[in-house]
RNA sequence: GGCGCGUUGGAGAAGUGGCUGAACUCACCAGCCUUUCACGCUGGCAUUCAGGGGUUCGAAUCCCCUACGCGUCACCA
């Protein structure tokens, strides 16, 4: 058997999609996992909407993520050039061949035209297919065309009713019906091929054994068999992953939120969760087990326990995962990672590290540190709710807060010192844990929850910590 | 509308004929740990697999019908 070879083929049309990422995933995983090859090729054949900047930003992400490839654009390879634009001579190789053998043949019909057509046919509830009007022009007709000037497209002979049968990886068996398909356009006017032609012509010429992509492609499917079969060559194994959903069930897009990579890299997630997090929509792992990096999963995944039903994004759960990972850095990581979103509050080296190890084990995501500025940055700090000023109520927070006061003035605000001065108030005074404890977190903060309070209030510093002492003593009456 | 795919708890999701009297995870609730908070740990959380029929000794798992959801019908990929 010859060797697995696998590609990602995205269009340059935008940032690298969610969806995009988790089929170039399982590419690579495949690939991987069978020892074979994992290509990365561009399709730009869309001259519109294809840019640099996108095919950057794929790449650019595609690495964040940790996946490389063996050949294509950048790596280059021996089947290069990875760029559909660049390949344009074989394409039209293949398209001779067609017109050789009598399968292919020019269409001179208007946009208008084929628009009233496909009108006429809906409106008696048909497919719309074309109707084959161009298929036997005689050379004068042609020449008549051309001389007024008309560019043709090429089109595809689709004849006979054989179903066509597609051996889905993960799907099964799924088969169209040959009739519903019509004679496609395979070259537009501009002599530019058309997707479903130069995938067919690309991963033929570039021995790809499995075609793995998304389901909005599977009923693309049908006119590429014919395509193999109209030229004489061997299919790909195709396999068909199943959409990405948003909550509201519908294929995941803008109005779903973030759905390009970089959007979540921007947000403070990390590759190692989000990959882990992709590698779950749509496929699982076969113990109970759910944590895996990036290498792990080359080894666990398996085409078998792909799914065929659509996977739902579930932020919250990608959210936890991230929170997995974040728990495990070394504070130093975490500090780098917070570094751009505490960038406004002017917080020296040593605070940042002290704020990455108070938030160390509350964070899921970079991004969430700046819900916990306002803990100790500016002074708000009346109580939160009913709960927290019942809190304030309490007989013994006159004496806590006084003493906390007077010891604190004498101190360096440092975590520990802050430590042994609450230990001492409790011990004089003979109070439990929770009525000094959260006497000092309510009128410092507000809030009953929260991060480790000592080094909270370190990282207020003295003055605000006066202050913040001030206001809850005038909000108490004292 | 045609064609195609899917439908398991509040959410994600295992499970393709008996070891599932439905894993695991998130969320939620209770308890433990913790001098506070959090982390962590333990337990609880679907008499049931969209609905209906059928096959079978036995069905979430196979077949049929209905409903619903989604995808796709371009000189876009």
């Amino acid at each position: 058997m010859s060797k697995i070879r696998v590609r990602f083929a995205p269009s340059p049309t935008g940032p690298l999609h969610i969806g995009g990422a988790r089929s170039a995933l399982f590419n690579y995983l495949f690939a991987k996992k069978e020892g074979g090859d994992f290509i990365v090729r561009i399709e730009d054949t869309d001259l519109e909407r294809s840019n640099r900047e996108s095919e950057e930003n794929i790449k650019d992400s595609l690495r964040w993520l940790g996946m490389d490839w063996n050949e294509g654009i950048d790596v280059g390879g021996p089947f290069a050039p990875y760029r559909q634009m660049e390949r344009l001579d074989t394409y039209k190789a293949a398209v001779e061949q067609l017109f050789a053998s009598g399968q292919a043949y020019y269409c001179y019909c208007s946009e208008a035209e084929l628009e009233a057509e496909r009108e006429a046919s809906l409106s008696q509830k048909a497919m719309p297919i074309y109707s084959g009007k161009c298929r036997n022009l005689t050379k004068e007709e042609r020449s008549a065309k051309e001389a007024a000037g008309i560019k043709p497209v090429i089109r595809l002979r689709v004849e006979g009713d054989e179903p066509i049968i597609i051996d889905d990886l993960v799907r099964g068996q799924v088969s169209f019906e040959r009739a519903g398909i019509g004679d496609f356009v395979i070259v537009k006017s501009d002599g530019i091929p058309v997707y479903n032609f130069a995938v067919v012509v690309d991963d033929h010429t570039m021995n790809i054994s499995h075609v793995l992509r998304g389901e909005e492609h599977l009923s693309n499917t049908p006119r590429q068999v014919v395509l193999y079969q109209a030229l004489g060559w061997d299919m790909p194994q195709f396999g068909h992953i199943s959409l990405i959903l948003g909550k509201d069930k519908s294929k995941m897009s803008k109005r779903h939120g973030s759905v390009s990579v970089v959007n979540y890299k921007d947000q403070g997630f990390l590759p190692e969760a989000l990959v882990n997090f992709l590698a779950l929509l749509g496929w699982a792992p076969e113990g109970e087990r759910e944590m895996f990096s990036l290498s792990e999963l080359t080894k666990e995944f398996s085409l078998s326990r792909v799914s065929k039903s659509p996977a739902v994004f579930d932020i919250e759960k990608l959210k936890w995962l991230n929170g997995q990972y974040l728990h495990n850095l070394p504070k130093e990581t975490i500090a780098e990672g917070i570094g751009p979103f505490v960038k406004e509050a002017n917080l020296s080296e040593e605070q940042v590290l002290l704020l990455a190890e108070t938030l160390q084990k509350h964070l899921n995501t970079f991004s969430e540190v700046t819900d916990y500025l306002p803990l100790f940055l500016g002074t708000e700090n009346e109580p939160q709710n009913a709960e927290a000023a019942a809190v304030l109520a309490e007989n013994t927070v006159p004496l806590v807060l006084k003493a906390f006061a007077e010891k604190f003035a004498k101190i360096e605000p440092e975590p520990e010192n802050i430590k042994t001065i609450l230990k001492e108030i409790r011990k004089e005074n003979n109070l439990n844990g929770a009525q000094v404890f959260m006497a000092v977190r309510v009128a410092l903060t507000g809030c009953q929850h929260g991060p480790d309070i000592h080094n909270l209030i370190a990282l207020m510093g003295k003055e605000n910590v006066a202050v913040r002492l001030a206001q809850t003593a005038k909000r108490v009456g004292q």
